[in-house]
DNA sequence: CTGAAAGCGCTTACAG
DNA sequence: CTGAAAGCGCTTACAG
C-alpha cells in the first residue's frame, strides 16, 4: 500500500505539504503542487480514510436509522439516501431499529465511536433527548425532534385533503377513514386533512383507527363493512391498509369501484399490482430521502441550510379502485 | 474521551497489558486483569474502533452488495444480514449496484480502504475476476464465483418441481411457464425444475421468457393468453411476474382460479395482498440472509466452514390463485 | 508475565 | 510557502 510518505519522498517534499495539498488546506507553491500531483498519479496513491478519521474524528459514514427496511415504505428511502450519499462520497450504514429506543441508542453510540458523520432518522418512537444530545448532525423524517434538527416530510395534510376530495368528487356518500396509529405524526396530519375535507362536505363518515398492517386492516374493514353496508368509500392512511380494505371488500362481495371506492396513501409499488389498481395519494419517497441526505451532508460540511423544514409535495394517482369523475 | 492510556494509568499497568487483556492476546496476570477490569469499569472505557482498525487493518464493517434494495426480494435479505451482523458486533454498509460492474468495483475498492471485514454479494452480473481477486472474505448469493467462495441459494429446482406439480395436481392441462431472464442462475434452475416436472407428465405447455417486472409480465401474459385461450395454468418464476399474470388474466375476463390457476415464486409479502391471494413457492429469504451473514462472519473470524454450498429449502404456500386439489 | 517503544497512515499547530 | 515533530488511540514484536 502506498502511503503519504511514499508520495512525499517521490515528490521531494514533506508529508505535511502533501497533506496540505490533498486537503487544500494551507499554502502550497505551484511547484510543489505539480510535483505532488505527479507523484500521486504515478504511485496511484489513495488516501487512507481510517488514518484520516483517527485524526479528524470524522468519517464519511452516514447512519440511516429506520424502523424496518422490510416495511415497503423504506427501501426506496434507503435507495435515495444511498444514491446521494454515493454522489458526495459518503457511505451508508443500515440500522433497523424496530422502533426500539434501546436499539437506536445502541446504534448511535457504536457509530459515534466510528466517528460517523451524521444520521438520518426515521422513527416514530424517537428518543428525543437522546437525539437532541447526540452532538452529531441529524436529519429527521416525519418527526420534529427540536428546532435545530431539520425535518423532511410529505405534505400529509394536503394529501389527505386531496384523497378525501377524490372520493367526494366521485360521488361517495358514506366514507370510512382508516386512521393510522395515533402516535404517528404523519398519520395525524392525514387525519386532520381528512377531517377538514369531510366536515366541509356535510356527508356521512366514520373514523376507525387501524394499524398499517395488512391482515389487521382486512379484518377491521370486514367488520366495519358488515356493521354498515352503506359505506361506499374508504380512505386509508396507508396503501397496506388500503390493500387490506380491498381484500375485505372483495371477500364481502362488494364490487370495487362500482359499489365501493378505495383510496390509499403512500404510493407503494404494490398498489399497481392489485386488481383493480389502487388509487392512492403517493408520497415522493425517493425525493424525501434525497432531500434528507442532501440536507444532512450540507450540515456535515458546515454549509448553510436555507430551511429547517422541508415539505415534499404529494400526488394523487388515479387507478382502478375509483370511478371516473361524475360531471 | 477516555483512552487506553487513562485506563493504564488508573490500573497502574502499561497500555500494552491493557491491550493484551482487552484482546485476550498474550498473558496477563490475574492481578493485572483485575485492576484493568476495575479501571475499565470505573472510567467506562470503550475501545476506539478506528484506532484499532488502523493497526489491525480490519474493521467490523460488512458490505452488502445487492442490485437494488427497492426490489421486493432484498429488504428481507438486508434485514436478516443486519440482524445477525448486529448479534456478532458487525455493522452493515448498504451498496446498491444496479448490476453495474463499475459500481460494484467502486464499492469494493472504497470499502477495502476502510478495511471492510467482508462482503455479502447478491448480483447477477458479478464481475467474477474482480471478486475472486478481492482478497477479502466473501459470501455469494445465488451465484457461484469460484470454489473458494461460499454460496447460499434456495433450492430452486426442487421448488420449481413443487410448483409445477401443484398445478398438475389441480387439473391443469395446458401450462404456461414464465421463465425468468436467462442470465440468472436461479431462473435457470427453476426452468430446469419445471421442464423435469412437466415432461414427465405429457401435458401441453409452453415457455415464455419474461423479465421479473410487473408491467412487462402483464403485457406478455395478456398477449400469450390471447394467442392461446386454452391455457389454464401459469407458473411464473417470480411473484412480480405472477402478479402481472394475475392482472392480465383478470383484465382478460378469466376467473382465477376457476378458469386459470397461477403459481408464483418468491413468497414476497405482496402475494398475500392480491385478490385472490397468490399461491407461490416461497423462498426463505430471511434464512438465506442469515446463513450468508453467519458464514461470512465465520470466514472473517477464521473459523472452520463446514460447507461451501448452502441450499435453503423452499416452501409451497397455497392461497387463492389455485383450486383445491382434485381427488 | 510485563513495559518501552515503534508503528499503523494521516493531520496540524508551530517555527522558520 | 515549507518541514520537523507531535499526536490521533490503538497493537505488537521485543527484551527482560
Amino acid at each position: 500500500m502506498t502511503t503519504i510518505k511514499d508520495v512525499a519522498k517521490k515528490a521531494g517534499v514533506s508529508v505535511a505539504t502533501v497533506s496540505r495539498f490533498l486537503n487544500d488546506s494551507g499554502y502550497v507553491s505551484a511547484e510543489a503542487a505539480k510535483a505532488v500531483t505527479a507523484a500521486v498519479e504515478e504511485l496511484k496513491y489513495e488516501l487512507n480514510p481510517v488514518a484520516r478519521s483517527l485524526n479528524t474524528k470524522k468519517s464519511n459514514l452516514i447512519g440511516l436509522i429506520l424502523p424496518d427496511i422490510t416495511n415497503p415504505f423504506f427501501p426506496e428511502l434507503a435507495r435515495a439516501v444511498e444514491d446521494v450519499a454515493l454522489t458526495y462520497g459518503y457511505t451508508v450504514v443500515l440500522c433497523n431499529s424496530d422502533e426500539n429506543p434501546e436499539k437506536e441508542k445502541n446504534y448511535i453510540e457504536t457509530l459515534k465511536k466510528k466517528y460517523i458523520a451524521g444520521f438520518i432518522v426515521t422513527s416514530n418512537q424517537l428518543d428525543a433527548p437522546h437525539y437532541a444530545n447526540a452532538n452529531v448532525p441529524i436529519v429527521a423524517l416525519d418527526r420534529t425532534i427540536n428546532e435545530k434538527i431539520p425535518t423532511v416530510s410529505s405534505n400529509n395534510k394536503e394529501g389527505a385533503i386531496m384523497g378525501t376530495n377524490a372520493l367526494l368528487k366521485r360521488g361517495c356518500r358514506n366514507i370510512l377513514f382508516l386512521r393510522g396509529p395515533e402516535e404517528l405524526n404523519p398519520a395525524n396530519d392525514r387525519y386532520e386533512g381528512f377531517m377538514e375535507a369531510i366536515q366541509s362536505s356535510n356527508l356521512q363518515y366514520q373514523v376507525v383507527t387501524c394499524p398499517f398492517h395488512f391482515a389487521d386492516s382486512q379484518e377491521i374493514v370486514a367488520r366495519v363493512l358488515k356493521e354498515d353496508p352503506t359505506i361506499d368509500g374508504i380512505f386509508a392512511s396507508s396503501d397496506v391498509s388500503a390493500a387490506g380494505a380491498l381484500k375485505a371488500a372483495s371477500l364481502a362481495g362488494k364490487r370495487v369501484p362500482e359499489d365501493l371506492q378505495i383510496v390509499g396513501f403512500d404510493g407503494v409499488a404494490m398498489g399497481e399490482m392489485l386488481s383493480p389498481g389502487l388509487t392512492t395519494v403517493a408520497q415522493d419517497v425517493y425525493k424525501m430521502g434525497a432531500i434528507a441526505a442532501r440536507v444532512l451532508i450540507k450540515q456535515i460540511e458546515n454549509k448553510k441550510i436555507d430551511q429547517r423544514f422541508y415539505e415534499v409535495p404529494v400526488k394523487l394517482i388515479i387507478r382502478g379502485t375509483t370511478r371516473s369523475v361524475e360531471e
